[in-house]
DNA sequence: AAAACAATTGACGTATGCGTAAAGTAGGCT
DNA sequence: AGCCTACTTTACGCATACGTCAATTGTTTT
C-alpha cells in the first residue's frame, strides 16, 4: 500500500498553499483521491504537481500546462493524432530554445553587472 | 541627428501593439520624446523595450523589470546601494540558474516525446 | 461532551497585462 | 474646405491565478 498526503502536506512540501492545490484541480490538472471529503495524494499525484511546479517556474500559463499534461497522457494510435503531438512538441521546443538564448544573454548581462558593482566595493573598499 | 521612430513603427519592428508600448511607458519603463503630443523613440528607447520583450519572455512582470531595468541606472556610490545592487543580482541570478535547469529538464522530457511519437509514426507508417 | 483543529465548498476580491471602444486633435491630400 | 490617416487620452472590460472570508463538517484532544 502507497503512503497518502494530505493537501496541506503536499503544499508544504512544494511550496504551495492548498487553495493553489485545489485550484489547479478545479482546472483538471489533478484528481486525487478522497477519504471521506478530504483529498488524499499518491505519489503520482506528487509527481504530476511537481512537475506543474516545474513548468509554472518556466512561465506557462495553467492552460498550457493542461495540454502539456495531455502530451503524456495522449495515446498516440491516430496517425493524426500523432503529427498533432509531434507539432505541439515542438512548438514547444521552440519556445523553450529561445527562452534558453533570453536566459544565456540575461544572466551574462547580470554577471557583468555583479562584475562591476563588485570591483568599484573593492577599489573603494 | 538620429533617426526617431513613430510607435507604430516601434510596435510593428518588436511585435507589439502601440496599446502595449504606452502601458510599459505607463508604468515608468519608458520615456520616449515628443514632437507635438506625438511619442518618438531612439535607439536608445528601442534597445530599451528589446530589452523589455527580452525579460516578459523570460516570466519577469513588469514591476521586476522596473526594477531590472534600474540595476542598469543606478548609481553605485554609496556602499549601502552597491552592496543592495550586488545582492538583488545575485537573487536574480538565482531564479534564472534555477530556470535553465527547469528548462533543460522540460527540453529532454519534450525530446524524449518527441522520439517517440517520431518511432511509432516510421514503425507503423 | 466541549473545544480546538483540519478540511471542505462557495463566493467575492484583487493584481497584472493588456484589448477595445470612444472622443478628440493634428497633418497631409485632393 | 473636407476627408483620411495616425496619433492622443480616458475609461471600461477581461482572463489568469490565486487570496481571503464565510459557513459547515468531520476528527482529535482533553
Amino acid at each position: 500500500m502507497e503512503k497518502l498526503m494530505t493537501i496541506t502536506e503536499l503544499g508544504d512540501e512544494l511550496g504551495l498553499t492548498p487553495r493553489a492545490i485545489r485550484f489547479y484541480e478545479s482546472k483538471g490538472l489533478l484528481s486525487p483521491g478522497r477519504v471521506g471529503s478530504n483529498r488524499v495524494y499518491n505519489y503520482r499525484d506528487r509527481a504530476r504537481l511537481k512537475l506543474i511546479v516545474r513548468a509554472k517556474r518556466l512561465g506557462f500559463s495553467l492552460s498550457d500546462i493542461a495540454e502539456y499534461l495531455d502530451l503524456y497522457r495522449s495515446d498516440p494510435q491516430q496517425l493524426e493524432q500523432r503529427q498533432l503531438l509531434i507539432a505541439k512538441v515542438r512548438e514547444r521546443i521552440a519556445v523553450l530554445e529561445q527562452q534558453k538564448i533570453d536566459l544565456t544573454t540575461t544572466l551574462d548581462e547580470l554577471y557583468e553587472i555583479e562584475r562591476q558593482a563588485t570591483a568599484e566595493s573593492a577599489s573603494v573598499g
